[in-house]
DNA sequence: AATTCATTTAGAACCATTCCAATTCCTTCT
DNA sequence: AGAAGGAATTGGAATGGTTCTAAATGAATT
């Protein structure tokens, strides 16, 4: 009978490759402690996360793990004003929100069909590449 | 007849008091720098155009000032990811625009009557209280 | 097994920003 | 006007997230 001392994450059944990015297993661990919460962590949360199962790993590898899955459009980068690169795995285009009273960070996805230039006044012909929108707020329940 | 060494900025207009802050000589001059040439720009660019016509302010006055204004709601504070943060005096809700050619920003206004209800699948009852959309890409002229 | 190239690692460096403690500057009171 | 008190400014040190560096390790290929 085999035991696991820590909680298990997905990384095993990650591939050797990914989008062009070969996953060593490094890589697959810090991949992989995105994917199992996805809590938005910063580089120090997904570090602390990732030595329980990699004791070994470092906080520079954890930094060019992550920066090689943005690179290769695995992962996003999402910034609130100037605090610490969070990291989440959901490539679908959406923007973040930021409840002010728990610190919790949700994903909120736009409406159906709707196209940058039905909400904003563009210049003629510009072509974005580009975008990022965070949201703080309040919650009803959370208060 | 009296001349100006330093091209003439608006700084000293600006009333002692502005929104409930008392202006000081160093908050005119940093607020005269955002008002005179709207480009964005950073704390240290701001420092050296404020040096300019008060050779003795300091770096940490720059930023107790911007951070003052900012307070006030007399300033907007920029972020494009982790870069410096750039400071804006546009109070109108706007968004911005990074010419990644030029790196010029720009401002970019939400089309008329627009509310975020209209383009984003938002939580029930959240209460948004602060937004920041950052674009990048290219204008056409520009290549 | 030897070579080559990529990745990982620990620690140093970087740099925008914040903090600190001392000085200077206003404002108000007498 | 002079004195007192509080706020703002200042230079320099500290902070902290991130990046860099150089050495060690590892994987893939010959």
């Amino acid at each position: 009978m085999s035991s696991q001392v820590n909680p298990p994450n997905r990384s095993d059944e990650i591939p050797s490759e990914l989008g062009g990015l070969r996953m060593t297993k490094q890589r697959k661990e810090v991949y992989g402690v995105l994917l199992d919460e996805r809590d938005h962590p910063t580089a120090q949360d997904v570090f602390l996360r990732a030595k329980e199962r990699m004791p070994s790993i470092s906080l520079a590898t954890v930094y060019n793990c992550l920066e090689a899955l943005v690179g290769h459009e695995l992962v996003k980068q999402v910034n609130f004003d100037r605090s610490p690169s969070r990291y989440c795995p959901n490539l679908e285009e959406h923007v973040h929100f930021q409840d002010e009273s728990t610190g919790e960070i949700h994903d909120v996805v736009f409406k159906e069909g709707v196209r940058l230039e039905d909400f904003l006044d563009l210049p003629q012909g510009v072509e974005v590449r580009e975008l990022e929108l965070t949201l703080k707020g309040t919650l009803p329940s959370s208060n």
